[in-house]
DNA sequence: CTAAATTTTTAGACATGTCTAAACTTTTAT
DNA sequence: ATAAAAGTTTAGACATGTCTAAAAATTTAG
């Protein structure tokens, strides 16, 4: 039986190697997870236990083939809740992320299958990330994110790669949404901010909010 | 904050006050959750320092404003889970239980009441047990025990007031759901088992069974 | 009304998951 | 190449919720 803890573990781990490459480092995983670095040590051990994880101390960590399955089947719950509440509850996209890391635990696999019939087997979340089907597979994309447009060039918001309240809602504020047309006007060597032409209006971003959206060009 | 366990021990004390006269006894408690009375008294004292129960040792137990507000707001989870699983997932009424067990811990107000504005404010949940308001008021209804109904008198099923799939199932087999119409014919008095009339089909059950179902007479 | 039976509580232990502080590796910089 | 910095693990502690066994209180029966 795997708990509540180790879920969020796996979870965790998985967010983050699909950022970076090679192993995944006990800090990244207590900054993620918003705990100590003790405590990440801890975890590992328990998992390797399970034979959930690779671990070797000091050297990183990575999912195994089961670990991967897990934390794969977390986020396709995290997702199809999103979904709904998004869609049937009508949320707002930045409200549901509390809500979804609290469903995303429910145990009952004819629960989650009933569902994603019930939302006619969506294959994005409300965010536009991937939703992982039953057997594991996520369905792929060809976006990029913005700040590795060229100048010049244009193209589609198709999702965010964050699902923060914050971020969201700063979005809404500079009025980017999914579907959104976004020109890419001209990045700034020095921070890497980028200037952005949305419906005839001139804005201004970091590089920090631009490599959270993916942009499929035309 | 209230943990999972609290809540499940003030569900727990609410539904045995609701089926018994005066306070609740450690044993019962114990019975209900599947623990031992040990775990019982160790928990009774927690409840107790946060003003979620009115304890006295050796005296049995009942619940304060406070704690009947938290149980009767996770009975309204319950049932209204229960209602969407049931009605938009097409679970079987008598599946529902253990997922509903879950999801009724789930911590999102606002979850609970739009989930309620989706399911069209429903009174009453598959089982027929009133669903309570978001102001814990209980819906009533004019319905008594299929056991207490006089000899040679009909009337409609319009609940259950038991839970649990082996119940569930037997009154399936039986040709009984929410609207069937019964006959009680006659009352044994060696065990209080009682001989039915369903579709011009004469049955006999067990008092035991007839006490959990409700009937409105005409 | 006392003794036996039942119920309840206490004591001590354990598992899970967390923490801080200290010790130990690995990496980085000079 | 080595010392300082950064990252990681261990040790020991704590909170929650559970358990069994034993002690204490209450109820029941003769």
């Amino acid at each position: 039986m795997i708990t509540l803890a180790e879920e969020n573990y796996l979870k965790a781990i998985l967010s983050i190697s699909l950022n970076t490459d090679g192993k995944v480092s006990t800090n990244a995983i207590a900054g993620e997870i918003g705990t100590s670095a003790a405590s990440v040590s801890d975890m590992l051990k328990k998992l390797q236990e399970k034979k959930l994880v690779k671990y070797e101390k000091y050297k990183g960590v990575s999912l195994t083939k089961k670990g991967n399955s897990y934390a794969t089947s977390v986020i396709r719950k995290h997702r199809l809740w999103e979904t709904f509440l998004v869609n049937n509850l009508n949320f707002d996209w930045g409200e549901v992320h509390d809500v979804a890391e609290q469903l995303e635990h429910i145990k009952s696999e004819e629960l989650i299958d009933r569902l994603d019939a019930f939302l006619h087997y969506p294959k994005f979340d409300p965010h536009g990330e991937p939703i992982p089907t039953k057997d594991g597979k996520i369905p792929t994309t060809n976006t990029i994110p913005l700040n590795e447009l060229s100048e010049g060039t244009n193209g589609k918001v198709m999702g965010v790669t964050l699902d923060e309240k914050p971020f969201l809602d700063y979005l809404t504020k500079l009025n980017i949404s999914i579907g959104t047309e976004i020109e890419l006007l001209e990045k700034i060597s020095f921070d890497q901010s980028i200037s952005i032409k949305i419906e005839n209006t001139n804005q201004h971003i970091s590089n920090d909010v631009a490599k959270h959206l993916l942009i499929k060009t035309k």
